[in-house]
DNA sequence: CACGGATCCTGATGGC
DNA sequence: TGCCATCAGGATCCGT
C-alpha cells in the first residue's frame, strides 16, 4: 500500500503522539525482510524522540539510534493504547508508555531495522542511494532535467526506481505522467526540458494532492488509526484500464513495465 | 555501470 | 466447492 503520500500519512497518523513515548518491550512475529540487526534490550528503555520519513522509510529517532520502518508491499502501522492479542500478520510490535506501535504485513516485504546513527552503514545501506524528496526545496527542475537526460530507460521506470526521485510508486507514476501528457515508455532522455518541467510539478502536485487526501486505499490501506484514505476515488487512469478518460473519453489502456502495470490514456499522453 | 528480469511472500479474485 | 493461474501499493540481487 505505501508510496510516499501513504507512509506520510501515516506518519502523521501517530509522530505526535508516540514521541516522547518510553519504549518498554517488542514482540516479533515471523521474519521480515530483513532482521531487527540489534538485541531488542538494545530498544528497551529509550525514548522515542520523533518520527520522520525519507523516501517510504519511516525513522524512528530514539536516545541512542533509530529505527527504519519499511512497510513494503502490503504493510500498514497502528498505533493504539489496547490493542487486542497480535494477529496473525502483526510481525513486530513495540510496546511503550504511550501505547502500542505495530506492524501488520501479510506479504512481509517490509522491514524494521535498527541503526546506531543515521549515518552508520547499516543505515546508509537502505538510505544511501535514495533520490530527492519530490516535496522538499531540494528537488530543483534543473537537477531533474540533468539526471534525466542520463537514463536511457523509459520515464516510468526511471521514476519507480527511486534514485533521482524518492517516494513515487506504481499508483503515482502512472497519475504523475497523465498529468504531465507524458507517454510512459518514453526514454527518459528523450523528454524535452519543457516536459520535464511539467513532469516536474506533476509529481509535486499529485503527491501533494494525495497526502492531503489521506492516501489510496485500493484494498486495506489505513493509517496508524484505522482511517482509510480517499486518492484512489480521484485517479486519473491508474487501475481503469477499459474506462473513459477523464478528460478526453478515450478508454484508458495498461501495459506492463518491468513487472508492474501501467495505465495511460493514448491520446492525452504523447510518446 | 546501466539495464531488465527473477525473486521474496500471502491473499484476493476470476475462470473452469 | 475446489483447483489453478494471475495479480497486488516494493526494492534488492544477479546476469548481461
Amino acid at each position: 500500500m505505501p508510496e510516499l503520500p501513504e507512509v506520510e500519512v501515516t506518519r502523521r497518523s501517530f509522530a505526535t503522539q508516540i514521541a516522547g513515548a518510553h519504549i518498554q518491550s517488542l514482540e516479533l512475529g515471523k521474519p521480515l525482510r530483513w532482521p531487527l540487526g540489534c538485541d531488542p534490550a538494545v530498544l528497551s528503555g529509550q525514548r522515542v524522540l520523533a518520527v520522520r520519513r525519507r523516501g517510504k522509510y519511516l525513522l524512528l529517532d530514539l536516545d541512542h539510534g533509530l529505527l527504519l520502518l519499511h512497510l513494503g508491499m502490503s504493510g500498514s502501522v497502528t498505533f493504539s493504547w489496547a490493542p487486542g492479542p497480535a494477529g496473525k500478520h502483526d510481525h513486530f510490535s513495540l510496546n511503550t508508555s504511550r501505547g502500542v506501535l505495530r506492524l501488520n504485513d501479510p506479504r512481509r516485504f517490509g522491514a524494521v531495522v535498527f541503526a546506531p546513527g543515521e549515518d552508520s552503514p547499516q543505515a546508509q545501506k537502505l538510505l544511501g542511494k535514495l533520490g530527492v524528496e519530490p516535496l522538499g526545496e531540494a528537488f530543483v527542475l534543473e537537477d531533474f532535467v540533468r539526471a534525466l537526460k542520463q537514463r536511457m530507460s523509459p520515464i516510468k521506470q526511471v521514476l519507480l526506481a527511486g534514485d533521482t526521485v524518492v517516494g513515487v510508486g506504481n499508483i503515482y507514476a502512472s497519475e504523475a505522467l497523465f498529468l504531465a501528457g507524458i507517454r510512459p515508455t518514453t526514454r527518459a532522455a528523450r523528454l524535452s526540458r519543457a516536459r520535464v518541467e511539467r513532469l516536474h510539478g506533476a509529481i509535486r502536485s499529485v503527491l501533494a494532492r494525495a497526502v492531503e487526501q489521506g492516501g489510496s486505499t485500493l484494498r486495506d490501506f489505513s493509517n496508524s488509526q484505522g482511517e482509510s484514505g480517499h486518492f484512489q476515488l480521484e485517479a486519473a487512469v491508474y487501475g481503469r484500464a477499459g474506462l473513459p478518460c477523464r478528460v478526453c473519453g478515450s478508454l484508458v489502456r495498461t501495459i506492463r513495465q518491468g513487472q508492474r502495470s501501467t495505465f495511460f490514456c493514448p491520446v492525452c499522453q504523447k510518446p
